[in-house]
This record gives C-alpha cells, sequence and structure tokens, in this order.
DNA sequence: GCCAACGTTGGC
DNA sequence: GCCAACGTTGGC
C-alpha cells in the first residue's frame, strides 16, 4: 500500500466538485515526475486531495479506484496517463499548507520542497500524521 | 496581480 | 550536451 497527495486548484476541479461526480478520471497530467507517480498508483491505495490557490489546505481523503491507463484527453501525442479517483472522506479539519510547514515530521515532503510537483507520494508516516492533524481517520 | 521556482524548449 | 529563454504554476 503506498500513499499519495494530489493537488487541484478549485477554481479549475475542487473537491466538492469530485463528490458531486462520485469519482473522476485524473487526467491532464503533464509532467513526467507526476506521471511516473500516477503509473505507481496501486488500486486501493489512499490519496490526500490538496487545494492550491484558493484554500491551500488538504480538504480529503480520496481512493485510487482505477490503475492507470492512458490519458484520453491527450493531443500532442505524448504517453500520458491518468488514474481514476473516488472520494472517501472529507476530513474533520483541513490542514494548511501553513500547518504543513510548521510541522516538523512533514518538512520533507514535496508539497514544502516543490511547490510544482502536483503527483507525490507520501511516506505512511507522513500520511498518518496530516490524517492525525486532520482529527479524521481513514 | 506579481514574481519566484521550476520544467521544457530550442539554438548553438 | 549546454544553457538561455520562455511558459506555467502556485504562494503571497
Amino acid at each position: 500500500m503506498n500513499y499519495w497527495l494530489v493537488k487541484s486548484d478549485p477554481d479549475t476541479y475542487g473537491w466538492e466538485h469530485l463528490v458531486k461526480e462520485k469519482k473522476t478520471d485524473w487526467t491532464g497530467v503533464r509532467n513526467y515526475q507526476a506521471r511516473n507517480n500516477l503509473k505507481a498508483m496501486k488500486k486501493g491505495d489512499p490519496v490526500l486531495f490538496y487545494h492550491s490557490g484558493e484554500g491551500m489546505d488538504v480538504v480529503g481523503i480520496t481512493k485510487v479506484t482505477k490503475e492507470f491507463f492512458p490519458d484520453t484527453t491527450t493531443k500532442d501525442g505524448g504517453d500520458w496517463v491518468a488514474v481514476e479517483l473516488t472520494p472517501v472522506k472529507k476530513v474533520k479539519k483541513s490542514v494548511t499548507l501553513n500547518e504543513i510547514r510548521a510541522t516538523k515530521q512533514l518538512s520533507n515532503i514535496h508539497l514544502v520542497r516543490n511547490a510544482r510537483l502536483s503527483v507525490m507520494p507520501l511516506q505512511k508516516e507522513e500520511f498518518d500524521t496530516i490524517l492525525e492533524m486532520a482529527e479524521t481517520k481513514l
């Protein structure tokens, strides 16, 4: 079991949108590192959902319900992939980037070190720490 | 709205 | 293969 975090701009596609749709194909990733992370996701892996821009906080937990497949929104012929994500639950208390920054155990995650990466792995300890801060259990 | 950080592109 | 220029993302 691996743990992940994805970022999304709620102006484009936010948590509420995902909940309404029940599930979504996580398309549009155009970054090799992020793509490799998508490819490494296994069915059932938990994925934290982070809002960039508005909010800047972890707002919910999703899970992988379909492992990677070709991203059909690709127009440039590139070898891009998507996964299917399904919302599991909203966190009780959203965890802001500031709180994450202020937490020593989380100082190595990409969210802090590489703000640009939109799909990133988390260590189990990091995942658990964030859930604890969110006062939420998986 | 600005700008820093980063990834990608393209000229050499 | 290097690196400058450019575009995009995302925090502030």
